[in-house]
DNA sequence: TTGAAAGCGCTAACAG
DNA sequence: CTGTTAGCGCTTTCAA
């Protein structure tokens, strides 16, 4: 199915110009000598017809694609529109078009999405993390197109890698709560089968914990993705199984934010009586109240980094953009 | 390891599996009687040779557009991502797939986002609200292609509208604080010169006000789009100035987070001292202590309808879904 | 500076 | 059921 009508052509515009085709091509390239008075006519021709070129037939003609896919897990909070502006602020200037596609944190999904984007023959593939399927591993290295993988530095990448070390994130986090003199230390989290990045967080988080001679005291996992409702039904859950926690440390700010509003109706002091710790720093929890402390993360730089890697396009590559602690009135 | 090997084509496919390649063709788009024999060949083929049809030569060759563009105005909130969660769930059934440009709320953005992707020859194309510049007008009305408006009710579409009245919305919205007894109502708004639906919302309110006797005491406008900081900082401004008011409507629900927000760290009670009202019924609004009033919208179906519309292509169609209020507790 | 002609990789008749 | 053969609309040599 799909449309089926005759559009205007080159020819077209050749013919009301009375120039040959691969004139008209050059000048709406603007590459090749052409003569002004050519040139005029045919950009007369073009904007009288209005005449817009197909670039499914460009491209094809010319092999050389322009477009690059960018595929994240989520858009359900600024997170991965940010790193798409940053992606798109670059590629825009290296003159490359992105297509996005939403693997909603499923690694099939991811796959199949993978595959979708690799038909379009893009110049380059912008995937979110380190983990994938085989296949998508498979399909990612046999393509030979350019592969940047973005947000995550521990492990092995394919090709270009930006991030910053996410184990690194947790074990700030611990090292933040056990400074400020918490011990009594849960977590409240979404599914980490899904988000093999908050699981890393996680890992570190407890990692720093023990060598400060403290083990997580309580944690409460969503099945679903993170959500401020998640964050607010969970943290509830949590204080009723173990009400002497004097910390949390959420999987992710939605998730926090969530806390501090069950906090917030059931008049529970913060950080006082129960400090709580986030991740990603976004808008919302800078301007509660109290500032929720989190760990700030440069989104919008890791989208321009890798989309600029994507255009560079020399030889392999890994960037880390660090991140920065916010420490917040929460915790 | 990242060596650009020659990509594979049908031709090397049917090579392999020692068949012609119109019948690699078939079974690639599961078309046509092919022999379950030749069919598990050529899968078995194609599976070894690891190959990836390439799409720009399908859709040259076959005239028949599957893409549908979807232009948004931001990804900020959830708003967008929501619209085009349904529109994607609408397409994918359809057998589409979506490629999404985002204007940033500027009007010729959207006019060369327009003319990009009519370039990729699409099926179809989704557009946000109903004002757009001469010249996205003059190419959408060319290019034969069907175009679905959303979002809003109040104008003439070009083809397909799916959307709510915004004005009534607006009316609804000043209906509810009128009816709660308050009196010396302010705004706060974002920059309605961009955002002609927030600007069509404020025109609503304010003939619903003045049928009630009322007009806006005062109103504090922000320069750039909303925001939760916008919002905040916008209402102490306002508050200054007009300290008397007994509620305030906002533009959208990421300023009224950011007013009740302000509220709480003001120790201003919400809504004996000041009621909020906001636009869009996000989670955010819904899990606060007190559930901002707000307005509904049911953004997913818009862009599930809205998608419909544009596989079914028969006719122009006018859609409204309405919106719901929100009684919540800030107002 | 310009035009003619040969593809790009695939689909869609049309034969066989 | 399967292969052959034209294109799809553009870019890109190569001559003129």
């Amino acid at each position: 199915m799909g449309v089926k009508r005759s559009q205007l052509t080159l020819r077209d515009v050749a013919r009301e110009a009375g120039v040959g085709e691969s004139t008209v091509s050059r000048v709406l390239r603007n590459h090749g000598a052409v003569s002004a008075e050519t040139r005029r006519r045919i950009e007369t021709a073009v904007a009288r017809l209005g005449y817009v070129p197909n670039r499914i037939a460009g491209l094809l003609a010319s092999e050389g694609s322009t477009l690059v896919a960018i595929i994240v897990p989520s858009l359900t909070n600024n997170v991965f529109p940010n790193v798409l502006a940053g992606a798109n602020s670059a590629l825009d200037a290296g003159g490359f078009q992105s297509v996005v596609g939403v693997s909603e944190y499923q690694i099939d999904r991811e796959e199949s999405l993978i595959r979708a984007m690799l038909a379009w023959r893009p110049a380059g593939l912008i995937v979110t993390g380190l983990e994938h399927s085989e296949g998508a591993i498979a399909l990612m290295q046999g393509s030979g197109v350019r592969v940047v993988e973005l947000m995550d530095l521990d492990g092995d990448g394919l090709d270009g890698v930006v991030g910053f070390s996410t184990h690194a994130v947790g074990r700030t986090s611990a090292s933040h709560l056990i400074g400020r003199g918490y011990r009594r230390i849960g977590y409240v989290g979404h599914n980490i089968q899904r988000d093999a990045r908050a699981g890393k967080r996680l890992a570190g988080f407890r990692e720093a914990l023990a060598e400060g001679g403290l083990t997580l005291v309580d944690s409460e996992l969503v099945d679903g993705m993170s959500s401020i409702e998640a964050g607010r039904d969970a943290l509830a859950r949590l204080l009723v199984r173990s009400p002497a926690l004097d910390a949390v440390y959420f999987s992710n700010d939605d998730m926090a934010l969530g806390g501090y509003f069950h906090c917030l109706g059931q008049g529970i002091a913060i950080p006082d009586r129960l400090a709580l710790f986030g991740f990603n720093g976004l808008e919302a929890g800078r301007c509660l109240p109290q500032p929720l402390s989190t760990i700030k993360t440069p989104r919008f730089l890791i989208g321009e980094t890798g989309g600029k890697l994507v255009c560079a396009d020399n030889g392999p590559s890994r960037v880390d953009v660090g991140f920065e602690l916010i420490e917040g009135a929460t915790a």
